[in-house]
DNA sequence: CACCAACCCCCTAAATTTGGGGGGGTGAGT
DNA sequence: ACTCACCCCCCCAAATTTAGGGGGTTGGTG
C-alpha cells in the first residue's frame, strides 16, 4: 500500500545495503543516503546470555552513549520505554515528555549534541523478539516530519534490515529460538502466572482440554520433558511477557 | 585472619564512604584514598527490569564505556567473564588471557588508556546477585601486585560497600527478592532442568519427601501459588542459575 | 537459655498433569 | 491438490503434584 515504486526505485541500495558485512557500515550508509545524523540499533533481552547487557550498534557520540548507559537513561527515556512497547513506528515528537525526568533527559541529550528530531521503528519478529531503530536529526522538526512522511516507509526496511543482520551477527543462520504460535505462548504465559488448565480455559475462552494441548506442543517444541523446563525455558528465552495481558 | 588493625585503622574512611549519596562520588573516594586510577562497580541480572541493561557505574573514560558496550566486550573481555564465574578476588593478571579475542581486546584497552594491572572482586550476595568490582591502574605489574597485597582486604570492603549502594539506589530499603536457602535453590533449579522428585532426591542423596518439602517452602517464600509460577518467578529473578550444576 | 531458620525425614487423600490416542476446521504456500 | 502450521475439541489410565498433617537435628543470635 502507498508508494510501492518509490521502495522499488531503492531496491538496489537496500541490496547493497544487506550485502554489507556489519552494521556499523549499514549505519553508515543509511546516513548518507537520507542525510540523517544518527542511527540507532536497539535490541533488548539477549536470551540466553549469562551477562545482561543490550545489543546496541549507533553512531552517537562515544560520551552520549556512556552518558546514557552510566546513568540508566534507558529507564527513563521515553523513545526506549514506549519503544519496546508500541508497535508502530513514529516520530519522537508523538511520544509523552511531559515528566521532569524526560526533561531533564531531553536537555542532557542536547547538550551532548542530540537533537530532538527523531523517529522511531519498532521491531517485533517471528520469534517475539523486540528491537528498537531510531534515527535522529538535528533538523527542525517541521521539516523532520515532512522529510519521515516522504521517507517513512524505506526507514522501515532499513530498520528491518538492520534487525536481520543483528540476529545473524547474533546466532548466525540457524536461530535457536523456537517459533511458538500466539495460543502457546498465551497458555504458557497464564500457567506461569499460576493459573491451571481450567481456568486458562475460561480466560480464552477455550476448552480446557485445548489448553492442554497447546501446553504439550509448546513443550515440544521447546524440546522439553516437563511444563516446569518448558516454563524455565520460555522463561529464559523472553517468551512469556506478562506485560502482554492487559 | 590477616590484618584486622589494618582494618580498624581505616574505620573512619569506610564510614564517610557509606554515607555518600552517590556511587560515582565513592568511586572517586576511592580512587583518591588509595591512589587507583579506576574504580568499575558492574551488577549484572537486573531481576525484573523490562530491557536488558547492566547496572555500571565507573570513572573510565567515555569512549572505552562506549567502545566497551558496542562491541560486546563483555562477552570477550575475560574480566567480566570469569569475574561473574568466580567467587575469589583476584589479580587481573592471573585470569586466562590466551585466546586472540583476549589480547585484541587487551590491545584496545591500552589505546583507550587503561592500564593492564588490575585487582578484581566479585560479590554474590546472600539473595544471589552477582557483581564484579574492578580496580585498574597503570602501574606496573610487579608494583600493583605488591601494592594489592596490602591493601587487597580494604578494597575488599570497598566493593562490599558500592554493592550495597547500588542495590538501595536500584531497589530501595526493601528489597523484593526472597532469600531461599541453598537447597531449595538447588531443588527449584533441578526442577526447572525437567528432573522429578524421585530423581531430584537421588541426585541430592535425600530423599523425594524432601524434595518436596524444599520445593513447598520455596514456592510460600516467592508468593505463588503453583509451582510453574514458581519457577517462572525464580527464573526472572535469576534464583535459578544452570551453570551453578558443574 | 530459648528461639529460629535451615536442614532432614515421612504419610495420605485429592487433585492435577502427563502421554498416548482420536476427531474436526481454516488459510498459506508449493 | 497437497502439505503444513495453526486452531479447536475430546478421552483415558498412569504418574505426579498438592496441601494437609506428623516428626527430628544443628548452629547461630538475642
Amino acid at each position: 500500500m502507498g508508494t510501492p515504486e518509490l521502495t522499488d526505485e531503492y531496491d538496489r541500495f537496500f541490496d547493497e545495503l544487506s550485502r554489507l558485512p556489519d552494521i556499523n557500515l549499514c549505519i553508515e550508509k543509511i546516513c548518507s543516503e537520507f542525510k540523517i545524523q544518527f542511527v540507532t540499533y536497539h535490541l533488548a533481552f539477549h536470551e540466553g546470555k549469562a551477562i545482561d547487557s543490550p545489543y546496541v550498534r549507533t553512531n552517537y557520540p562515544a560520551d552520549w552513549v556512556s552518558q546514557y548507559l552510566t546513568n540508566d537513561y534507558v529507564e527513563i527515556d521515553p523513545v526506549a520505554q514506549s519503544g519496546f512497547k508500541r508497535a508502530l513506528p513514529c516520530l519522537w515528537s508523538d511520544l509523552d515528555w511531559s515528566s521532569d525526568k524526560s526533561v531533564d533527559f531531553k536537555n542532557d541529550a542536547q547538550k551532548h549534541g542530540i537533537g530532538t528530531s527523531g523517529y522511531l521503528v519498532p521491531i517485533t519478529d517471528r520469534r517475539r523478539r523486540r528491537a528498537i531503530v531510531n534515527f535522529a536529526s538535528s533538523a527542525k522538526e517541521s521539516i523532520w516530519s515532512h522529510k519521515i512522511n516522504d521517507i517513512s516507509l524505506l526507514l522501515q526496511e532499513c530498520a528491518e534490515i538492520l534487525h536481520r543482520k543483528a540476529i545473524v551477527d547474533l546466532y548466525g543462520t540457524d536461530d535457536e529460538k523456537p517459533a511458538l504460535s500466539p495460543r502457546e505462548i498465551q497458555c504458557l504465559t497464564w500457567v506461569a502466572q499460576g493459573k491451571d488448565a481450567s481456568s486458562i480455559g475460561l480466560i480464552l475462552g477455550i476448552s480446557e482440554h485445548t489448553v492442554r494441548d497447546y501446553c504439550k506442543s509448546a513443550k515440544h517444541k521447546l524440546g522439553c520433558s516437563t511444563m516446569y523446563q518448558a516454563i524455565h525455558k520460555a522463561t529464559m528465552l523472553r517468551l512469556i511477557d506478562p506485560d502482554s495481558l492487559n
